[in-house]
DNA sequence: CAGCGGTGAGAAATCGTTTCATAGAACGAT
DNA sequence: ATCGTTCTATGAAACGATTTCTCACCGCTG
């Protein structure tokens, strides 16, 4: 019952061709043609109908961000980024939730592909399980954010994670902390193992020995956080410093020592990843390493929109920097001491 | 160049319309042709074409989740609730997040009548100015959530915010307040209004003197938080308990508390609105009317599939129950006092 | 003046699916 | 044996846009 682009083209006494035309500005219409169509298309309260341009164009004009946790405020503050960028372009953000979970991350490719959708951003649960091959084997462009995939030949924009870990464990060994732990992420993702090896290697500069002891790991979820950190302090030597591998897990983190009545910094010093807006409300502030989130949505986005555009260039991996926000909850030494 | 049903048909030696039928379970197909179209579904890796089906049914099987602040923690919450109600019926979900503004709320709302989404859950940014007529006149199911719209005629999903706010302010004097302030929301949300609403009566239930200059208005976001408590701070009658509207107004809140260097709940009293993960890692844990946010979010969807399965009852406006959650920062008297 | 390139517009094919209207088969009842 | 009736399965017509192909027309040039 809705107006059909015949509807408009019989108004202006055209063919529908030229409705089609004026509308995507593709091909020149006379200037008096072009009045009358869109005369008529705003009389009308005409809408193009998007599956019947999508069937014969084979590409929606909407972008598919498929992100792990969308409780994660990392995430989506990625995602602010990207819909900016692409507003700009005039496409369309779609947000789908994956949770994490291999199943419903396939269900959304499948979703995006069925949908075809004009590109997909993807925050990969693993780098060798997800498969992306139904968005590929359409022509369906990918770039992955804050993680890889282990097919390097896709786009991706993530953070130099191994040089901020290494910075924090560094900042904390400055601090005069003799035993840093880690809490880590799940090692099959690419943030987690990264995190992990520049943890390991700022204590291998710095001489010291790696004691497994020191390391636990968590699910990048609170309750997995407030689990590691609690293993990590119910041992006879405790950790003096902790440097944490996300936002949620440092959520967990940050109850488990309030629970167990150590202080911070004093009994322990704290470095967590991901800057968040309460961050500065805890007592005391917490220190960060802080990513440039808006910044990974928007060049990702950037990226995907070129390969839409069909650009040919190889695969890019764009390496932003996180920086350490250093906040009372890392320092031990006073200033000017 | 991807299979098509005609490609499907061909190789099990049936016509489109069967291989149809048997993927939509509609009408009853023999079992060894069912068979047949199965096995070349698979064989083929076929997947329908989502536009395709659109077109054709004039609905795709998608929800959209019009939510007016995707960093906002209680939305995201809620999104899960109704997307795996979604999942379970065979729906997918798309987010998009309206950012408070009309204009893209606008956008997304036409986003959604284009792709001919089969409905949608909203958190309209004004009860007036915001318009579903696009979805309505397209015969498009609308469920808002957290907030209400003008038109009672839409289904809505909301808590007793009155009630809860007249709690919370009704604990605060339990503890021995005196004065009690507000960090109040946008008065054109329902939500903010509900908030303010249940802050008078329960001053005025207490015989209290209402005293405008304890009420301060932010913009639901961690700035205004931030600045109307600042404001209220600032006054040479300080307040001693404080109410904030939302979550992330709490903390902006906090933030400007802990930089006048007031004591928690020594010097003020806190509670916030919308429990969060961190609420129990900030020192003190801070008491929160929390909102039963994953159940909103499944209520919603179930009224929403009602709704698309063209079941016909009077608009429905659920309210769900908000609990106050008491910790530290509102705890003055000591319990075995 | 013939011919040619270029331009603006329309007719009709097309995208891949669903579905309506049937056709044929099988079966039971009359 | 005939007629209905019920089942299955098919052919073909939508759905609403884009796009190719075509043509008419215009102005220029040699």
């Amino acid at each position: 019952m809705p107006t059909t682009i015949r509807d408009v083209a019989a108004m202006a006494l055209v063919s529908p061709a030229t409705v089609s035309r004026v509308l995507n500005g593709k091909q020149d219409v006379g200037s008096d043609l072009r009045r009358r169509v869109l005369g008529a298309v705003t009389e009308l309260g005409y809408r193009r109908n998007g599956p019947a341009r999508s069937l014969r164009t084979r590409a929606a004009m909407v972008l598919g961000v498929i992100i792990s946790d969308i409780t994660n405020p990392f995430f989506t503050a990625v995602v602010r980024g990207a819909e900016d960028q692409a507003l700009l372009a005039g496409y369309s953000v779609v947000l789908a939730n994956a949770d994490e979970d291999l199943t419903k991350e396939a269900r959304y490719l499948e979703v995006a592909a069925a949908e075809q959708m004009a590109g997909a951003l993807l925050s990969p649960a693993s780098p060798k399980q997800t498969s992306i091959e139904v968005l590929s084997e359409r022509g369906i462009p990918v770039v992955t954010i804050d993680r890889r995939l282990a097919a390097t030949q896709v786009d991706s924009i993530v953070v130099n994670n191994q040089r901020a870990a290494h910075d924090a464990v560094q900042h904390l060994i400055g601090q005069g902390c003799r035993r840093v732990g880690l809490v880590a992420g799940p090692v099959q993702t690419t943030t987690g193992a990264s995190r992990l090896a520049g943890y390991r290697a700022a204590l291998r500069d710095a001489g010291r020995v790696l004691d497994p002891s020191l390391v636990a790991y968590g699910n990048f979820r609170t309750d997995g956080g407030y689990a590691a950190t609690q293993q990590l302090i119910r041992q006879r030597e405790l950790p003096d410093g902790l440097l944490i591998s996300n936002n949620l897990m440092t959520v967990g983190g940050l109850q488990a020592i309030a629970e167990a009545g150590l202080g911070i910094p004093g009994d322990i010093a704290i470095v967590g990843f991901d800057d968040s807006s309460w961050a500065t409300a805890l007592n005391p502030p917490l220190t960060v390493v802080a990513q440039p989130t808006y910044e990974i949505g928007r060049q990702a986005a950037k990226l995907l929109l070129r390969r839409i555009d069909g650009e040919k260039f190889p695969p890019r991996h764009v390496v932003l920097r996180a920086e350490l926000i250093e906040r009372a909850s890392s320092q031990r030494m006073t200033k000017h001491a």
